[in-house]
DNA sequence: TGTTACCATAAGCTATAGCTTATGATATAT
DNA sequence: ATATATCATAAGCTATAGCTTATGGTAACA
């Protein structure tokens, strides 16, 4: 059996005039055209569905079933039209986001205004680590991520969009708090609390650290930056972190950043992508977006002094 | 837009299996034959549907959208397929019967012993008088109808299947039921409750006395066969009735059959369609068994003798 | 680096879908 | 009986759907 949505189209027409001649007027067709169509369908199903008794046209019983199956199918295929309209329009649709922990901050606001900019679409965001990221990426699982250092040799497309400082930060009652200056020396002598392996922020530390030949003595290593944060605060150690995490607690005071040597460590925000990936129009969007508003962005924040 | 089927069929097979070359193995297609009909499809919604990244295809949101809405239309049809050839082969389907009053009780077993035959089968049954089935008829609100004496003249089709003798009821304490014989003299004496216009027992009697130039004294008139029966045994008058009417009163011994001369009147039962009208299945089958159970019926039913 | 697997593209062919106009058949209305 | 409305059928045309084979491009892989 194999119908055309043509044949259910005219025989839809047909089966609810109940006249050839008016369907066809209202198709702009011949009036033999929609004859020949109806008796295309009525081939394919092998069995009468329209009987002409006298001068009226009756439905059979299979030509109901089919009038029933035809308008479904149709407005099945009106509202599929309308979904692709629409996610082309980017009225609907869904955003896969990955980002680095740290940089959960502020992609959350981006993500938010371009929620209100774009209310019925649905985003994803998953927070993970760096590694993780790449992974996401390799199986295609999501559209963009943000992260920083710019991966290389994973086919991967990646733009810097936002500055990102990495700062050594104390609680405020460390011996090293409230000097004016500290040189790598006496950072070197200190316990840092760290990232986990795989965490961009911890290999970003490692590498000041061996590019200036210091030892770096990571006392805890822990998955989140909260966790990471809250340790420092009681002092089990210094922590490096991004100043994009640090809003709250130099609002509150329970950190202070220390004026170390070479530091903040100014690295950058990237949007990747898979190379050779095409963009949905959503991701194209959001992706512009995020680039743009990256600037008002770091307005907003107020990177301390020291 | 102006999808196929067959698109559709394709698409859902590469998006099932991912790879263009095994799709076109289970269709048994070339290659380049799935490609192009992916593409159409592609070019139909105007907006990609699968992405190549490396070696790997990857559906697009608005192709996933169209996988799912593949997978469900392509199942309809199968579903239609199904119901469709369910009525051909009459597991499935809908009987439309109308009959006249007088003879509901043998249809009613008809129907009965049919249904079992064909258990899936719904079947509807209008009971009503003979101008209520004509109707039914002109507008083809029906597959079958059985009623007395022919219709001419309404484009009909009929044919005779079962004999319908009408009998002369009373009271048994009547002063005629215990007669050997009753003349029609003494019968035209006599009142009579009777159908309402349009009922064929009713005209069926009208004319045997009009033909014997009798004059037929209606005392009442109702628009059921269970009402004149009852009016009948509370001695309200006589009754011209169906025998196939009469089981459970003769059985009772509330009414009796009186021997009158030129009764029974036997008229026929007939099964009558619409002319030109195409059966459906199961309507055929249908009047086919009613013609050959119409002979069982008659053996089970004791004509009685005065 | 060459090989392999896989998809895209091109060229070319055939069957037929799909339309039109013209005409025939039929039931209803006048 | 004649006219009218309506559907079926026929003939004929065109565009193209749909397939094939051949070939080219490109990751991945050894």
């Amino acid at each position: 059996m194999n119908l055309t949505f043509r044949q259910l189209k005219v025989f839809e027409a047909v089966a609810r005039h109940l006249n050839y001649t008016n369907a066809a007027k209202e198709l702009h067709l011949s009036q033999p055209a929609v004859s020949m169509q109806v008796k295309q369908l009525e081939e394919q199903v092998s069995t009468p569905l329209i009987e002409k008794l006298g001068k009226k046209l009756y439905l059979t019983e299979v030509g109901l079933e089919i009038q029933d199956y035809a308008c479904n199918t149709l407005q099945q295929l009106v509202d599929l039209e309308e979904t692709i309209a629409q996610m082309k329009s980017m009225k609907r649709g869904h955003l896969k986001m990955a980002v680095a922990s740290t940089a959960n901050h502020f992609v959350i606001r981006l993500l938010a205004s371009f929620a209100k900019v774009y209310p019925r679409i649905s985003i994803s965001l998953d927070v993970t680590n760096r590694s993780s990221l790449l992974e996401l990426l390799e199986k295609n699982e999501c559209d963009l991520v943000i992260m920083g250092s710019p991966p290389e040799g994973h086919n991967l497309q990646s733009a810097p969009f936002l500055e990102n400082p990495l700062v050594v930060v104390s609680n405020p009652h460390h011996y090293l708090a409230d000097k004016k200056h500290v040189s790598l020396q006496e950072l070197e002598k200190e316990d840092f609390v760290v990232r986990e392996q795989g965490s961009g922020t911890r290999s970003a530390a490692k590498r000041f650290f061996t590019e200036h030949n210091l030892k770096f003595k990571t006392k805890m290593n822990m998955s989140n930056n909260r966790a990471i944060k809250h340790a420092a605060e009681e002092g089990l150690g210094l922590a490096i972190v991004s100043v994009h995490t640090l809003e709250i607690e130099l609002k509150a005071k329970t950190l202070k950043i220390l004026n170390v040597e070479g530091f903040p460590i100014f690295r950058n925000w990237y949007v990747v992508q898979r190379e050779g990936k095409r963009l949905s129009p959503i991701a194209k969007v959001f992706n512009e977006y995020i680039l743009q508003e990256s600037d008002n962005m770091m307005q907003n924040f107020d990177i301390p002094h020291f």
